[in-house]
DNA sequence: TATTGTAACTAACAATCGTTAGTTTTGTAA
DNA sequence: TTACAAAACTAACGATTGTTAGTTACAATA
């Protein structure tokens, strides 16, 4: 599958903003990176903008999926956990630059694309937590905090985009298996 | 204790920072926060990068001084662990703005006080992996992959800066009680 | 060969950036 | 009241920002 110059654009743009941010890219450091003119950049896309809701929403959009998939299946809710894990995991192993800009840069999304984005976000946050709540209920995971153990969750899986780097030989199923079970099971 | 102005502006700019990453915080923006012109800054400050080191660096050098206290003590590994967490949670709920800058944008101080941070950072991890290795030697902690673990807890507690705003009622020691369990013992 | 679409270019714009120089206001101590 | 230091001000600088307009190079198609 051959990318547009556009997709190109955006991914070249990606690891940029993954490491010093999207406010401290300039559209001359992104042009610069392709070889090519700033002015010329224009050519494919709206605006800088552009490039940052493109890469943020789709990857949101892909979120959003995967969790609307999972929580309609059956299962028990440790079971449904797991899962969502897994994909969160999945996504990000494939995704890790526009993750990134993600988790760092969504603030400067403007407009309704900033509107989705959050709306987004807080879905998926409601979907773990309503698994996690009825995890408790049935008695499969601890009574304790429940915005405890989402917080602890969701901030080691945002945060794995910067050590799928250091990931180095450990294979995706391994790192999907010993993460899984370091987060539900603990360490001792 | 009495701020002196600097001080009044480091805090003030650490939560600029914070909301919207040190980049596309204009000195203008700090000082219309704190009702003067941007030009007053500077009868107090060398420049909007000595902003950015003298915020990441007091607190890093916070972190580092615990750190080097609690491996010099003795105790099983995973009472040092424990410690280890509650330490942290202790300086991040007193810094939040702080180390939302030290978190995000530590790559944009520049020279010397780069290496320094990133110096710090690496032995602070380093104190975490030899403290989990050697939980894992004695037994006291699974034997998984190291990385793992270490990934696991850094990713939660760095994060926390984010979520202890929405802390509310939880308080201090009830927060570090759940979260040392969440992180040691697992949720199931 | 002529045409067309893609993608590059040069040149420049208005706005904003961090920062400096020089000056004035303000509060405190002699 | 005078003297001094702290902290504000106005005005401006050179550099960089995102972006636009108009033009040119090149390949594929008719």
């Amino acid at each position: 599958m051959k990318l547009t110059r556009k997709e190109e654009i955006v991914i070249v743009a990606a690891k940029l903003f993954k490491e010093k941010g999207y406010s401290a890219v300039s559209m001359r450091d992104i042009a610069q990176q392709m070889d090519i003119k700033a002015a010329s950049l224009y050519n494919h896309i709206k605006s800088k903008q552009e490039i940052l809701s493109s890469l943020v929403l789709h990857v949101a959009e892909k979120f959003t999926n995967s969790t609307q998939t999972i929580t309609s299946q059956d299962g028990t809710a440790l079971q449904r956990l797991k899962k969502l894990i897994e994909v969160h995991i999945d996504i990000t192993v494939h995704h890790a630059d526009a993750i990134a800009a993600l988790n760092n840069d969504w603030m400067h999304l403007d407009g309704q694309d900033l509107l989705d984005f959050i709306a987004m976000r807080d879905q998926y946050e409601e979907n773990f937590r309503s698994i996690i709540k009825q995890g408790i209920q049935t008695q499969q995971i601890k009574a304790k905090e429940p915005e405890v153990i989402l917080f602890s969750i969701l901030s080691t899986l945002r945060t794995l985009y910067l050590w799928n780097e250091k990931r180095g030989k450990l294979e995706v199923n391994v790192l999907k298996k010993e993460l899984v079970s370091v987060l539900i099971s603990g360490i001792v």
